[in-house]
DNA sequence: ATAATATGCGGAATCGATTTCGAAAAAGTA
DNA sequence: TACTTTTTCGAAATCGATTCCGCATATTAT
């Protein structure tokens, strides 16, 4: 667009050859000191930047990671972000992100841009609704390394960065139970997600280990309408059968159990106790303070950026295998579960 | 990396010459229906995808726009980038972003970054510390479009979206006073932000309205540092002076007076009264329930991406010329501020 | 002194898409 | 029939950086 100078000019300001110049700035060898030392002064001085798509182009890379996420209000996926730029930055990796808005077509269109090139790897966490995934197979078919986290797709032969989600929802849902609950319901969003499946599972080998019974209808599926949510909330808690404990599967589940609560008319954790997956730093000024799973959602950017960059720098060494990588959630007990 | 197939073996499968097949699926008047159709229906079949750096290489564009903000881990910031990135997505524009983590020296390397033409515009959202702006000076030199939000710099020529913070602040602190607040202090984070000065001053005039005085130890210059920032609250809620009501300008310092409170072993609102500015959905929930003013987050996201936009496809018809937009924010009374 | 090697640099091809210029073929006009 | 105009397409230059190949000059070995 505007006044960068080219590496062509800069040569004819210095009378040398663009290979040569070239050469001096990416410190070759075969330049002579005094040579790179002249063109580096005057690259600084004509305030010289070489054009990142010439480079793209030539070396058929882009120093770019995209990063796909469902929703960015969310402070799990915020953080992860954060983990994966932190480690981008040092190895000066850039960062492209979509949003899919929990939208399978748009993650379809998002995965489309990203045939050509343009990213050197992806990050992704799939849709709430991904229940096909040629698109995501294709992006995988044509080489680009990609790595999931949290929502992974086990049909994808990659590396997949979650948390123990079964032994966390385990330990929630025990912790209701020793507290007193009898008839604990779960709140999760799609079922065609791994996680949550994997959770739900944990919080039924609870039940069943303490000898409840794992009733279909004290499971919500819930949607990201928290209107609705709050809504399906409230009428499960005006049931005559009505739960004593929930395990949320996800943060704004938890928050919109608050709502329904406080609706209800009902006091938390008197009438109701409540777990929630859930990062917000704020878990602890609710009212009751919520009892929290905290997926360690820092280290799961980093190690997602930290495998792909070494993916990418080293190619040979490193293969993106099919595997889990687990890193376990960290417990915090609340107010929403105290003991009468 | 690996197998895209290039424009001119898509033509060569074709029997044409490259030039044409180019213009076919730009749909250029030139080529006719039956061979657009010819040349569309094999570039699917082969899975063709243009290079985006040769086309950008050639067009001097990029269709990326940058963003720069100062935190993640904020619903405010969060919420604006959502809607950059709305409107972004509808006119085909990709988007990078950096974050600066409120480090003025992580700013200087991303801006110098960008000014090799990676990023077609900017919107961006300076550090708290921003005091020096030479390198933004540099990247408005070089005529990249560039738009400011919220944390805004006079300085810097171009189009500037904000909020109507003074009135705001005035609006949250007549509010204060007419629930009957004496003592009214304000936090707030750097000093060199026009937007937390503009807070200030509504702040301040609001006091002098009501014929309050304006006390410099009344107004508490908090960190980034939760920890240091409660400890400083509870200071301040610890003198013999303490105040009985709390204008924040930022959400976290709103999250720290919580706590602070609660350590204090006050009550909200009875020894205390808090407004502040806030975007998170769930002050609703908290205990007790914030009065918050609210910015219109995904309004000045979606405007910064409109302008810039226009900027970029119609460079003639529009300038950035240097104003401040402002969009009002909302404020909503909760239990925070009740009276007694 | 002659051959062999190293050092320092230039020329030109290359990456892949766009676009200017031009030319052949088809259609219309006189 | 001859000539102009339109339609449709091809050849080659271009964007800017990298790199393969080659060529001097200087240094060392024989």
């Amino acid at each position: 667009m505007a006044g960068g100078i080219s590496l062509k000019e800069l040569a004819a300001e210095l009378k040398l050859a663009p290979s040569t110049v070239s050469r001096a700035l990416n410190d070759s060898y075969e330049i002579s000191e005094e040579t790179k030392k002249r063109v580096i002064s005057m690259a600084e001085k004509l305030n010289y930047h070489a054009n990142p798509f010439a480079r793209s182009l030539r070396e058929n890379k882009s120093k770019t990671i995209a990063v796909i996420i469902p929703e960015r209000i969310n402070n799990f996926f915020a953080q992860v972000v954060d983990g994966i730029e932190e480690i981008a930055q040092e190895h000066g990796y850039h960062l492209l992100i979509y949003n899919t808005h929990e939208d399978l077509e748009r993650e379809r269109k998002i995965v489309n841009l990203l045939l050509n090139g343009r990213a050197d790897a992806v990050v992704m966490s799939v849709t709430s609704q991904t229940s096909d995934i040629s698109h995501l197979q294709k992006l995988h078919d044509r080489g680009l390394p990609i790595v999931f986290f949290d929502r992974v797709r086990a049909d994808i032969p990659t590396t997949k960065f979650i948390t123990n989600d079964y032994e966390s929802a385990l330990e929630g849902t025990n912790h209701l139970i020793k507290q007193g609950c009898k008839k604990i319901a779960f709140l999760t969003l799609g079922k065609d997600l791994s996680i949550t499946q994997e959770r739900q599972r944990g919080y039924a080998e609870a039940l069943k280990n303490s000898g409840l019974e794992v009733k279909p209808e004290l499971t919500l599926y819930c949607s990201h309408e928290e209107e609705d949510n709050i809504k399906k909330i409230e009428g499960l808690l005006a049931s005559p059968d009505r739960p004593d404990g929930i395990v949320s599967s996800a943060e704004k589940l938890a928050f919109a159990t608050y709502h329904a609560v406080k609706k209800s008319k009902l006091v938390m954790p008197y009438d109701l106790k409540l777990v929630s997956f859930a990062n917000s730093s704020i878990a602890g000024l609710l009212n009751p303070s919520l009892t929290t799973i905290t997926q360690p959602a820092l280290s799961i950017g980093n190690e997602c950026a930290k495998l792909l960059i070494k993916k990418l720098t080293k190619p040979k060494h490193y293969e993106l295998i099919d595997k889990v990588i687990t890193i376990p959630s960290k417990f915090t007990i609340r107010e929403s579960t105290l003991r009468d």
